[in-house]
DNA sequence: TACGATTTGTATGTATACTGTCAATATACC
DNA sequence: GGTATATTGACAGTATACATACAAATCGTA
């Protein structure tokens, strides 16, 4: 299934209790910045243990928004996820290369790459879906309601201010 | 200064506005994955900076981490902040390289490098103390006191669930 | 309309991150 | 004591992520 599922139970990067005296004393663990990086990495984890398909978070993200956004050009689409304009290359050509996307052309302005999502990417889409919503899920589930809506709040409130 | 300072202004991976139509009617914003994703990747961002030494944020937990547990190994310090044992090689190849940490084959474990950090790497570790500490600062600056508590609750939370 | 500035996609180089594999070495158990 | 098992660090391979630089193309404006 996924690349990364295998070895999700791996000893090297689990510490036995992330409250653990041995690490939690050191002051790394007063840094947001370091549990976002510990974030990112449990996200990125859950993603592939869901997936049903072979296909990373950035990857579900760009396959999505090309669906919603047929014909977009690879920067228009950066711009929209937030990513660099250098990575979606790369990561366009991984989902041509699976034809998931089409790149076209476009005849109006000959720098543009028009992306199109294929038959087989609006399937791989359809089939990710639901699994990818349950580790969306997974990632939230020890916050009762009242958290989830409150961190969702917050990080909006921070990413508005930051990038805004 | 830092590699990724200068192009902080750079357009493409930056919609004109978080909260723009455009993007926040795609349902990856609503998603946790997806705002942790560009946290993490604003609070590198803001960590790059603030930097007044050329020390990624990876980089500077590394050497904090050796800096308060001289002799560790590469694979007890990757459990200890959260890093793959195969990453971590790298990492430390590129502090070596400046002359911030040493590895030491150890006589009793002769497979275990011990790491020790050099009076080089104290001095920098030193001097990036307080800007990395502003970084930390800046990445929750929208938030007031009460949500900044809550938001670093709500992350150990899920960080025990997922990695505990 | 010519031309300077900007935009688009690509390429190169560096730095995470993780999978899987391997050899060397310890440890546990019989 | 000797062997099955586990751990350690290294390496190769894949996938983000970003800086920088570049050519081709478009746009704004004088």
């Amino acid at each position: 299934m996924s690349r990364l599922k295998t070895g999700a139970q791996r000893a090297s990067h689990e510490t036995p209790d992330y409250a653990d005296t041995a690490a939690s004393d050191l002051p790394l663990h007063r840094m947001p910045g370091h549990h976002i990086r510990r974030l990112q990495q449990v996200a990125v984890r859950l993603f592939a243990e869901e997936a049903k398909v072979d296909l990373t978070p950035v990857q579900y993200a760009a396959l999505f928004a090309v669906a919603q956004r047929p014909g977009v050009g690879q920067a228009q689409l950066a711009a929209l996820i937030g990513y660099d304009r250098a990575t979606i290359g790369g990561v366009i050509d991984r989902l041509e290369q699976k034809k998931w996307l089409a790149r076209v052309a476009s005849v109006e302005d000959r720098r543009v790459n028009l992306l199109t999502i294929t038959d087989a990417g609006s399937d791989a889409l359809l089939q990710a879906t639901a699994s990818v919503r349950r580790a969306q899920e997974r990632i939230i589930e020890p916050l009762d309601e009242e958290e989830r809506a409150a961190f969702e709040r917050m990080c909006l409130k921070m990413l508005a201010h930051h990038l805004g």
